[in-house]
DNA sequence: CCCGGGTGATAGACAGTGTCTACTCGCAGT
DNA sequence: ACTGCGAGTAGACACTGTCTATCACCCGGG
C-alpha cells in the first residue's frame, strides 16, 4: 500500500486492521510482520515483546475512541445531550470495533504494569476523559438529583455503559431480552442505553 | 488430591485451579495434562479441542457463581436485600476469581457458537438466573418507581454490575477514584455498588 | 578514495503450543 | 485363546514468541 511512514507506524496500522477484521486471537507478532511485508523478526526493533505491540494497538484504539467522542460531541452544550451522545458512541464503538474494544481492556495482554518504554501508561490515558465525565454527570444531576460524590456517580455510569457494551457483544443480553420478547429487534439496544441514562442521570426532561 | 473421579472431571478441576492461580493465558491443554499427570494427548478423548475444555471450565465457573448466589441469598426475603446481596456477590466473585470471571465472558475462547457435544449452550445457562433477576427488579421497583419493561431494567442493572466488576478488576476505576481521592480505601468499591443499587433500583428506603 | 561503525532488517534456532495420527496396553465378551 | 475396543501414550506437524548471529546499506573521517 502507500505506507510511506516508518515501519513502526505500519505495524500498528496492520495490527489494528487485523484486530478489527480477524479478532484478538489472530494478532500474532509473526502474522503482523507477514502482512506488513517484513520478516518475522523485524518488529522486535520497535516492540521488544508481543505485549508492547498489543499495547500500542490498544493505545491507538483509545485515541480513536476519543476522536469519535470529540466528533460526536462537537456543537452540543446540554450535559444530558452530551452524555447521551457519549453513551451511544461508547456502545457503538464497542460493537463496531469489537476486537479493539476487547483488546483495550485485557489487562494481562497489555503491559500495563511495567511502564512502556515511552508514553504514559495505558490506563492513565482514560483519566482526562473521566474528568470530563465527572463534570458532566455532576452538572447533569445538579438539578434535583445531586450525587453525593460526582466521581462515584460518574464511575457507576461508566461501569453501566461498559458492562452493557460487553454483555451485548457477548450475546447474553440479546438472548435474555429475546426470552422476554416484546421489544423489536433494532430498538432493544437503544432502549437499554436509554435505561442506563435514566437510571444514572435521572429521567429525561424533554 | 483425591480425584477419584474420571479423568474428565480431574482435567476440569485442574483447569479451574490453574485459571484461578495463574490466570487465563496459562491454561494450556498441555499444561493441564501435565498437572493432571497424564500425557499431552490424553485430554483429547474428552475434549476434542482446546476451546471445549475451556468451555467446560467456564461452565464450572457459572455453576460456582450460582452456588454462591444461592448460599448468600438464602433466608432473605426483601427484594432489595436480595439484590444487594446479589450485587455484592457478583462483584466479589469477579474480584476473587478474576481469571474465571475473565474466562467466562470471553466469547471467542468458548465455543459458544457451535453447540458443544453435550449440555446446554453456555450463554443460555445464565437465563434462569436472569429470570429471577427480572422478577426481583420488578418487585423492588414496583413501589413508586415501576420500570417500563422489567427485563430492560434488569438487563441494565446486570450491565452495571458487570461493568463495575470488570473495570474495577482492570484497575481503571481505582485509578480515577484515586485521582478524585476523598473516599477511604476499602470503602470505595462498596460505595460504587451502593451507587449502582440506588441508580437502578431507586434510593434505599431504610 | 577507502574504511569502520551503526542502523534496520533478515534468517536460523529454540522451546513451547494445539492438533492430528499411529500405536500400545489391559480387559471385556464369545 | 483370540478378538475388539476403550483409554492413554508418543511422535510428528505447523505454528508461535523470543533470542542471536548475520548482512546490507549509508554516512562521516582519514
Amino acid at each position: 500500500m502507500s505506507t510511506e511512514g516508518s515501519l513502526r507506524e505500519r505495524l500498528v496500522e496492520v495490527g489494528v486492521h487485523l484486530v478489527m477484521t480477524e479478532g484478538t486471537t489472530a494478532v500474532g507478532l509473526r502474522e503482523i510482520a507477514r502482512r506488513a511485508g517484513v520478516s518475522h523478526g523485524a518488529p522486535r526493533r520497535y516492540f521488544p515483546t508481543h505485549h508492547s505491540l498489543l499495547s500500542a494497538i490498544a493505545r491507538r484504539g483509545f485515541a480513536d475512541l476519543e476522536a469519535r467522542f470529540a466528533a460526536a460531541m462537537a456543537g452540543l452544550t446540554s450535559p444530558r445531550d452530551l452524555l447521551r451522545v457519549f453513551a451511544r458512541e461508547y456502545v457503538a464503538y464497542a460493537l463496531e470495533c469489537r476486537g479493539m474494544f476487547e483488546l483495550m481492556f485485557r489487562h494481562e495482554l497489555l503491559d500495563s504494569d511495567r511502564h512502556g518504554s515511552a508514553g504514559p501508561r495505558l490506563r492513565e490515558s482514560t483519566l482526562p476523559l473521566f474528568e470530563r465525565l465527572v463534570a458532566l454527570v455532576a452538572e447533569c444531576r445538579s438539578a434535583g438529583n445531586p450525587p453525593e460524590d460526582p466521581a462515584v456517580a460518574a464511575a457507576a455510569f461508566w461501569s453501566a455503559l461498559h458492562g452493557l457494551a460487553q454483555l451485548w457483544a457477548w450475546g447474553s443480553l440479546r438472548l435474555v431480552l429475546d426470552a422476554h420478547a416484546g421489544v423489536p429487534d433494532g430498538e432493544r439496544l437503544d432502549r437499554l442505553v436509554a435505561e442506563v441514562l435514566d437510571a444514572h442521570l435521572g429521567p429525561a426532561v424533554p
